[in-house]
DNA sequence: GTCTATAGCCCGATAGAC
DNA sequence: GTCTATCGGGCTATAGAC
């Protein structure tokens, strides 16, 4: 990694890996802020402190800026998941770690909550995975398919009751986001969970 | 109303009211298609058959087109869902109206339906009433602010349970009109009713 | 690989004849 | 009111020096 510090500009991040970081950091911050189609390159430019040419040589387009943010999104996402269902044996638990990791999220990195699943994706990235046939989310039906298996779960369409779950889930962290909830969602959080949960509960 | 058949030109509809009509129509169809931003004043000159400077005499900008559109469905649903209610007495049956309402309609106007409840009209229409917060989701919080005091709905925080409700009961509309669910949402219909009313039911 | 400068395009909106 | 022709501007992406 070199650094240099060019007379009279400002210093340049020299290492392509920081650079990289730098536009997807910035270019997240402006989509979730304007919209996609809102933010030009010469403003993703201005904030990240990398030049057009560094950026075409990196992403190849503004498109591609945004793929490689909602790969890196769900792919980290998909990790946390993960990690959390480690620790649960039942049903209930298993998807109330789901909820809990999307409210925490909501919380703590709205604006990845935001990109990653609340941005109309097809709007401006081409050839995109709709986000509930992302892992996350098929590893979420299968946690359901199982349940009804084994009974804690209603008996029926495995598929619908993956979706009145996420339903009942993801509002109201969209609703959080836009700032139209009267009542923060850390404090209506087991409300929201034990709703979702009875919607489909044996 | 006057008719031109202009020589060697196609016949231009002179009546403004048709063409408000037909230029909301056009520009309705392409926003849904190819997303607001993606379609292009030109585009809806040709679609609409409407000249430019007729369009910006009527409407005066391309962002108006769209809120003048939003208006009109969300006028329109709400005309509907009152006459729907009607016929209603229990909780369950009130809620149930506004279910099918949606379902029915993302069966016979899709468009319609997506344009006013799932795109991101923050993005391009300045100072938009939030769908949920459009004369028909405050009727439905009224409805079950009334549920929860006769006892129909469990005790708890109304505006939870509407976000509960409408997340359950919008969500599968959401994925049919993307084309997501395996099962044809018309076979599906009970099944995420009851599901939705068990989330929030004593 | 990285920079600056700019090409080339198409947009939303307007001007001005009718 | 309605038309056609066009403006000024900002966009994405590239060219070419270093």
């Amino acid at each position: 990694m070199t650094k240099v510090l060019l007379p009279n500009k400002k210093i340049r991040i020299i290492d392509p890996e920081s650079k990289r970081e730098s536009i997807l950091n910035f270019a997240h911050r402006l989509f979730v802020e304007k919209g996609y189609h809102r933010v030009s390159m010469p403003a993703i430019v201005e904030a990240s402190g990398v030049s057009t040419g560094a950026i075409y040589n990196l992403f190849g387009s503004k498109e591609n800026i945004a793929r490689t943010l909602h790969q890196k999104l769900t792919h980290s996402f998909m990790l946390s998941f993960q990690n959390r269902l480690q620790g649960c044996t039942t049903t209930y638990e298993k998807l109330r770690s789901f909820a809990e990791l999307i409210y925490e999220q909501t919380e703590n990195d709205p604006a990845g909550i935001e990109f990653m699943l609340f941005m109309r994706h097809t709007d401006f990235i081409a050839d995109i995975t709709p986000v509930c046939m992302t892992e996350p989310f098929k590893v979420l039906r299968e946690i359901i398919k199982d349940g009804i298996a084994c009974g804690d779960i209603r008996q029926g369409n495995y598929f619908v009751c993956a979706v009145t779950y996420t339903g009942a889930i993801l509002r109201p962290a969209q609703l959080e986001l836009e700032c139209l909830l009267p009542t923060p969602l850390s404090e209506t959080t087991d409300e929201f969970i034990e709703n979702a949960w009875a919607a489909i509960k044996t």
